[in-house]
DNA sequence: AACAGTGCCAACCGCTATTCC
DNA sequence: CGGAATAGCGGTTGGCACTGT
């Protein structure tokens, strides 16, 4: 027998939500704020599974949601990240503010899978079909496909996921920000040309048990806004305003993003949070530590 | 005008992860 | 520490709107 239902199913309505029941849930979230699901349809006067409340607030009622098209720079930073994480509408979404995973997922699914194939590249992989068709008959293969500028990509990763196999980039002899198309490609593991020399492992990656891949997660998109709203709460953290997490952390994160399973991404992303440590302040905290309706926690 | 086909997206479902007791 | 409760995630579906015939 399997789990009890989150509600009483014979009491609750299901399909589009009505004006009604959708003012009924901002007036109670906007007096109470987020809280238990489970008991915010019976506190707001609903008769809706709390989980329905949930995806209601998150997916269209929150009031930082962007709503309207996707803009060119929007759909290039899904790919990027789709690239990367692949089907983590939930992190992919944390680094596009105003936009839900829901959202993402449907773009993707009805958009940019579509634009990626008139354009050659395989959805799933990244890489050009006709790369991937020479992948399989045994070749080495370099995909042109959106070139992610890992500079310091190094260590290829070990894993068998094909989304962690098109993320290599030649690496570069300098730092600079600007993407160089030319001296990226995505490649498989299976590429030739070796990994440049492993820089020394950041101290908070060593302390967090990481395995010292050092991958550097520039992705050369603009760093996101601080958007105080995501579906998982995880891996939003304010990038630009943390030195200490860009020099030493963002790797590690990267390192484990890639090459980890999706739990360990989380508890990553969480262990990580030096907010408090770090001194900031209120207008500084990151997403795990800041909640949505004026209260301030640390995470 | 009527119908069929297609696209889109909000919402649901089932599962896993996390928290609580 | 273990089980129950809750939260969160990603895949899927239902239904509406639009377009073509």
């Amino acid at each position: 027998m399997g789990r009890s239902p989150c509600c009483e199913k014979a009491h609750t309505n299901k399909g589009a939500w009505t004006k009604e029941e959708d003012q009924r849930l901002i007036n109670y979230i906007r007096s109470h704020g987020e809280g238990c699901w489970r008991s915010l349809p019976k506190a707001a006067g609903l008769l809706r599974c709390g989980k329905s409340c949930r995806l209601r607030w998150i997916n269209y009622l929150r009031p930082d949601l962007k709503r309207g098209n996707f803009t060119d720079e929007e759909d290039d930073i899904i790919i990027k990240l789709h690239s990367l994480l692949g089907n983590k509408w939930s992190l992919i979404a944390g680094r596009l503010p105003g936009r839900t995973d829901n959202e993402i997922k449907n773009y993707w699914n009805t958009h940019i899978k579509r634009k990626l194939i008139s354009r050659g590249i395989d959805p799933h992989t990244h890489r050009s079909v006709n790369a991937a068709a020479t992948a399989a008959a045994g070749t080495t293969n370099i995909a042109a496909t959106t070139c992610l500028d890992f500079r310091h990509s190094v260590t290829p990763p070990s894993t068998n996921d094909p989304d962690t196999k098109n993320i290599l980039c030649t690496p570069t002899t300098d730092n600079s920000s600007s993407i160089d198309n030319t001296k990226c490609s995505s490649s498989t593991t299976e590429e030739s040309q070796p990994p440049a020399p492993l820089p020394p492992p950041p101290p908070a990656a060593a302390a967090e048990g990481s395995t010292g891949l050092a991958l550097d997660l520039e992705l050369s998109i603009g760093l996101p806004s601080q958007s105080k709203y995501t579906r998982s709460g995880s891996f939003n953290f304010s990038w630009a305003e943390s030195k200490s997490f860009n020099d030493f952390l963002r790797p590690a994160a990267a390192a484990i993003v890639a090459e980890a399973p999706p739990t360990a991404v989380k508890l990553v992303a969480r262990a990580m949070c030096l907010c408090r440590q770090m001194g900031l302040q209120k207008g500084q905290l990151c997403s795990n530590c800041q909640s949505y309706n004026g209260v301030y926690r640390y995470c």
